[in-house]
DNA sequence: AAAGGTCTCAACCGCAAGGCA
DNA sequence: TTGCCTTGCGGTTGAGACCTT
């Protein structure tokens, strides 16, 4: 109400821009640039707000814009981010040159959504459709590999053979809740999809829980699934104690890793000798900046190890992710049989 | 051809966070 | 510390395009 007749008071435009509109939007900004959007308007000679001019520049006149339709690797990019980030649009943007988080945003809410729904999944949870239905149990099968719900107790030792079905896929895992205490030396990793995404895309496959890795595997995974045809993983991490939110919530957002008070991100070190360490203090700022570094780079970075403050953790504790052999592949045909 | 339904996408709205006086 | 202003984000809306009957 009271920006409506503030918009009524000031005689503003609304609704769609017209070409003049834009030409002189264009034109100022070329010009004087945007140092303050609120003054826009008015130096730029038009009846808009400058939330308008804003989002007009942002979503439509920006030089840098890619027009046009996704492809199927992007699409693919936004349902991986997705899992992991949940509705942060201007995240999943940001690794996407050229896409506003408007225009991610429409296709999630036009097309994704339907597709994954059509596929079986759940676009919210990113867990098959039967699963949020409460019908399956918690034994997942996955090509070759049979994963199954777990705790890892002490010496944590991981192998699954699941390269060999992850070769026709792209496979990333999200994180949705995990703690761990030194007390008993115990991992454990709950609601923690792996999803299996056909490229084919005849079907979207899912495990459901799979008890296995941190965060930091986590986002790797995500970085490999794109950039990396395989990678192994050999992790070693000092966690601080971290939970997330709800990981069967309806909403996306709670399900996201990074809504929940991550305090610090662990060590991650490959068999190749490229140790991680994601900053200390994660809030989401570095998560994008983790992703533009990691999930864009040509290379595998390197990251100096940090302490962590002793404010930030409850307990510490150390596991190791050996020999989980992930191999991703965007442009293989078929899909391998699955294991009824 | 027309009517009604569905889809797409640009734009708006409300809220929260941050900066600053 | 408080209040105002600006910016940014995510959810929602609505107009026009497109599709179906």
């Amino acid at each position: 109400m009271g920006k409506q007749s503030y918009l009524h008071k000031q005689k503003l435009r609304r609704g769609l821009w017209s070409p003049e509109e834009d030409e002189k939007l264009l034109k100022h900004i070329a010009e004087y640039g945007h140092t303050s959007w609120s003054s826009v308007p008015k130096l730029a000679g038009l009846q808009r707000c400058g939330k308008s001019c804003r989002l007009r520049w942002i979503n439509y006149l920006r030089p840098d814009l890619k027009r046009g339709k996704f492809s199927k690797e992007e699409e693919d990019i936004i349902i991986e981010l997705h899992a992991v980030l949940g509705n942060r649009w201007s995240q999943i943007a940001a690794q996407l040159p050229g896409r506003t988080d408007n225009e991610i945003k429409n296709l999630w809410n036009s097309c994704i959504k339907k597709k994954l729904r059509q596929t079986g999944i759940d676009p919210n949870t990113h867990k098959p459709l039967s699963e949020i239905e409460g019908t399956e149990d918690d034994k997942i099968s996955s090509g070759s590999g049979t994963l199954k719900q777990t705790e890892f107790e002490s010496d944590l030792t991981l192998k699954q053979g699941i390269e060999d079905s992850t070769t026709n896929s792209i496979g990333y895992c999200s994180l949705s809740k995990l703690s761990c205490s030194t007390s008993t030396t115990t991992l454990s990793v709950s609601s923690n999809p792996l999803l299996w995404h056909n490229q084919s895309n005849k079907g979207l496959g899912l495990n459901p829980e799979l008890s296995c890795s941190s965060i930091a595997s986590a986002t790797t995974f995500v970085s490999s699934s794109n950039f990396y045809n395989s990678m192994d993983l050999k992790a070693t991490s000092d966690l601080p104690y971290w939970e997330g939110g709800n990981p069967n919530g309806s909403s996306s957002k709670s399900s996201s890793f990074l809504n929940d008070g991550l305090s610090s991100w662990p060590d991650l070190t490959t068999e190749r000798g490229n140790k991680y360490l994601l900053p200390e203090d994660s809030e989401e700022m570095k998560w994008s900046q983790y992703l533009q570094g990691k999930f864009l780079a040509p290379s595998l970075p390197h990251y100096q190890s940090q302490p962590l403050h002793a404010g930030d953790l409850k307990v510490e504790s150390h596991f190791e992710l050996e020999s989980l052999n992930l191999c991703f592949q965007n442009h293989q045909p078929e899909l391998p049989q699955l294991q009824s």
